[in-house]
DNA sequence: CTGAAAGCGCTAACAG
DNA sequence: CTGTTAGCGCTTTCAG
């Protein structure tokens, strides 16, 4: 059984320094002549020596790492997302902590608990939704919390999304200018901020030009109730169009529409999502969809909840950065459409 | 501001008691009285008091942090380990610490040193690579790890995947009683195990039936590369099946087929592919392929870790398992098949 | 700039 | 069973 870790004391003796020396130089703030400097990683790199993350964390009170609650990785918008979080903190010294949690509620409040067990510096909560209480908690035990893709009404709660209320009335727009009238919306989960800001931007600029909603289902942010609902929403008087809250359901909506109800896309029916997931550019699918530029929003999470840390800014921020309606082939295009 | 944390010495003094007792009621294998018990955990509810993971671990060696190392979200196999993984880890109460790498080694170094800084009690290396050097480092620092969908050579390495060249074969004998024999090979990444078990068997039992590889290109793993290979591929002598080395390759590849070059599948050419992704099973796609068995291999893989950190058995095992081959409509079937 | 000393919050012997 | 006593490895005053 070999040794477990060489410690700092150990590189003090073998610099001939005291083991504050040793600290001082691998601490980035701190003070330490050239020349200790010096014979303290030469000793370090002939030992194999690294600093301890978890006792500097102790005494310091900064563990250097950010819990990341999640609950939905079927999405592809969310492992990328999470590819580009973890790069993000990565290059700046902080690495994710995985928390699970059920989309519904339900266990998040004892995932928080375990999350804040670990001394996490903040958290990040992704494709879930935060009860005030839990926020409490958090700010109780001074970890400053950040919202992605998710919003709460909760004025202390840091939140980071899309424009998904003008994303929402831009499809309205395209679809309405294509002269579409007979609009259906397959909606996702209804406890998702998401789903709300897209619906109720959609059905404002609906209702702006006189159109009312021709149909509604839900789809739950899942591929098989999103199939099921395609398939209640057509059984009748079908529309012309449909907004699919997001792309994940909406490449279900398209196959459930070819291959089971024969309908040709967008011969017979629009179809326009919302993310711009990857899928959302292959030939195959060819989906128009509002673009959720995963990069800043990713960008400013990491930004707020840095600054949050670093700084102690209590200061709460939410973000709503617009989105680009990305057109392709799976809805009409209206005459003269310039994007 | 706010406290950071409640104490287990302030429990004890407001339960009356000392704080070895407070500690032991929260130590799973320890002995308090149920008197005592129920006092420290009354005064612990009343306070909010949670044991303090960082400070457990530096003094018990154990952090319950496992470092996952990844590399390659985009191919959704890994998105859906990673939550079966995190999910079984959470069970047992692990988690997961996440360091992104890049796929063709490079940063893989610096990677695990920086998992070790964080005295994680295992690895799980999902989609890279470890030199021998790197198993050796951890292996020095007491830290098991083992590959998750990759193996090496390395005798000191656990691993566990799925039996890819027994995979490989099934997937020549299925194109080859279909009567193919113009058969090419779109490959990934060659410094992946995975690619090259795979080429293996299915080279293999080509050459038993005396059916030469009629083409080979490489995708790396990549949906553009894997176009381009298509486009080379298809551009003279076409063959008429194609065995691609996993499912997120041979969507692209599928769509270039018949977007691209106007070929239908499976009438023109036959397609198969690796790993099952949840694609695969959309009827677009409706893709031919090997199945890999993920449940089973998160559960191996999670067994075996924890049985080397819990158990201190330094016992290497590599673990291959089965899969089997998904018999859809991308390739032609032969006649009478039978699974 | 540098060393000595005091803990961070907790577990694990060690006596009682 | 329970309290007392050492530390885990490190950062951070505090003197010099």
């Amino acid at each position: 059984m070999s040794k477990k870790h060489v410690t700092s004391a150990e590189v003090a003796k073998r610099a001939g320094v005291s083991q504050s020396a040793v600290s001082r130089t691998f601490t980035p703030g701190a003070s330490a002549s050239k020349k200790t400097a010096e014979k303290v990683r030469k000793a370090a790199a002939e030992l194999g020596y690294r600093p301890n993350v978890l006792a500097r964390a102790m005494v310091s009170g900064k563990s250097r790492i950010i819990g990341l609650v999640v609950a939905y990785l079927e999405n592809q918008f969310y492992p990328d997302a999470i590819a580009k979080l973890s790069n993000e903190l990565q290059k700046r010294g902080y690495h994710l902590l995985i928390f699970m949690a059920e989309q519904t509620s339900g266990n998040t409040e004892s995932v928080v608990e375990e999350i804040l067990d670990y001394q996490v510096d903040g958290i990040i909560a992704a494709s879930v939704a935060m009860s005030s209480e839990l926020s409490e908690r958090c700010r109780a035990a001074n970890v400053p919390m950040v919202l992605f893709n998710r919003s709460q009404d909760d004025p202390h709660m840091s939140a980071v999304t899309s424009d998904n209320y003008a994303g929402g009335r831009k499809v309205a727009e395209f679809l309405l200018a294509a002269g579409h009238r007979k609009i259906g919306h397959i909606a996702g989960w209804s406890g998702a901020s998401t789903q709300r800001d897209r619906e109720a931007g959609f059905i404002s600029a609906l209702a702006e030009a006189g159109v009312p909603l021709h149909s509604r289902a839900e789809g739950d942010f899942s591929m098989e109730k999103a199939a099921d609902a395609t398939r209640s929403m057509f059984a009748s008087d079908r529309p012309e169009a449909v907004f699919v809250a997001n792309d994940h359901m909406a490449l279900a909506v398209m196959d459930t529409l070819r291959f089971e109800l024969g309908l040709n896309v967008p011969e017979d029916v629009s179809v326009v999502g919302f993310d711009d997931v990857p899928a959302a550019g292959w030939p195959t699918y060819d989906l128009t969809t509002v673009r959720q530029p995963a990069n800043r929003m990713v960008a400013n999470t990491v930004e707020i909840l840095l600054d949050q840390i670093e700084n102690e800014s209590s200061e709460t921020r939410r973000i709503a950065i617009d989105g680009r309606l990305i057109v392709r082939g799976s809805a009409k295009i209206p005459k003269g459409w310039a994007q």
